[in-house]
DNA sequence: GGTTTACGAAACGAGACCGTTGCGTATCGG
DNA sequence: CCGATACGCAACGGTCTCGTTTCGTAAACC
């Protein structure tokens, strides 16, 4: 009996070590949220901290950037169950998780790549947005509209403003609060801040 | 009679250039503003477009962050005039100002250097905060403060929360706005929806 | 065992920047 | 004119990273 299972050959030799590859994306997401800049990302430094050969990482991606894309797509965005009890509570819930994320490397890692070389790789950012960015704005516009529809919030509200509002003071608090981790009730306070404009 | 003028002495042979001086914080700026990141610039690239030898950059500056320091210092914050007559029309003046600038390369260029690489040069951050950030944070609380002491907003605002939602809902516009240049009327519609939740 | 492919390690030549130096010229004061 | 200094330019040796190649070994198949 052949080898086939499912119509998939299975090429000769020694197959791929899947624990490099993975130690390979690690070690990258590693260096990033280090601080890394994509544009100082090092093979070398890559290959050196997954201790493994750089022959093993240009095997498998021939661009530094395809790497990257790889890595930051391995990065899921788990939302928040929302409880839809109210606005409020499913708003804190969704604002409370980026605080607790961005205490994260991960996401300090994420959170510096797009803002700072969204125009030198737009295709990354794109990759990227669609994937990471796009489920927790659908997430929040949908809990808004829902508190648009049940009255909860006022009828003529500007969601796209009411959405930049939560998201751009959550942004400038993970980037430029005074200690670098966010007080716990912060989520709570920014919704509650935020809301009063946005009741009926 | 001697040269000397208010007991300077002027040192002999050629004077150093201004021309050249300013050509290559011009360049610096230049490079910064077209999304180079600190790490990435290059003295022989600064040097190349200013037209102007490494020679005459090593001899006025040793290290590429004191250039830079110096470059972004050059950077004045020409605040806009507040009429004073009402915190909207003075919150309105102070963000628009924002709106216009962040469509200018110069801005740009400060901002990706404020957000990305705050934690890569502390010591640049804070003369550049201390010189470009604190009078605006300044000028834009006063005017909050005037506005609670007057009655035009709630006694029991909380400040820096109104502040962070202005300033931030502002940074995610003009990081993440859909074309790039930012409505004329964006300043107006963001201080109204803010100051909806600010009112007594 | 034999073949085939992947592995980690090491070395390579090419190219970019570094910070420095030498050179001929330009611009100041005396 | 002379001495002093700055200028632009080109070249230097040194370091770093690149992407590739070679090497001996390891792991899968026949």
């Amino acid at each position: 009996m052949s080898i086939q299972e499912t119509g998939t050959a299975r090429p000769a030799g020694r197959p791929r070590s899947e624990k490099a590859e993975k130690a390979i994306i690690e070690a990258t997401l590693d260096l990033i949220a280090e601080g890394m800049g994509v544009s100082e990302l090092t093979i070398e430094a890559i290959a050196s901290r997954a201790g493994v050969g750089k022959t093993t990482i240009y095997r498998r991606w021939s661009n530094k950037e395809d790497l990257v894309v790889d890595a930051l797509a391995t990065l899921k965005a788990p939302l928040p169950p929302l409880a839809g009890a109210s606005v409020r509570d499913d708003l804190i819930s969704l604002v409370d998780a980026m605080r607790q994320e961005s205490g994260g490397a991960r996401t300090r890692c994420v959170m510096n790549i797009a803002l700072n070389e969204a125009d030198r790789h737009p295709q990354l950012m794109e990759r990227f947005l669609k994937r990471s960015v796009e489920p927790r704005r659908q997430a929040m516009r949908a809990v808004i509209e829902r508190g648009v529809a049940s009255g909860e919030l006022r009828a003529d509200l500007d969601l796209d403003m009411g959405m930049a509002m939560i998201t751009g003071t959550m942004m400038w608090h993970s980037k430029w609060a005074p200690a670098g981790d966010l007080p716990p009730d912060l989520a709570e306070r920014v919704v509650d801040a935020v809301l009063r404009g946005m009741a009926p």
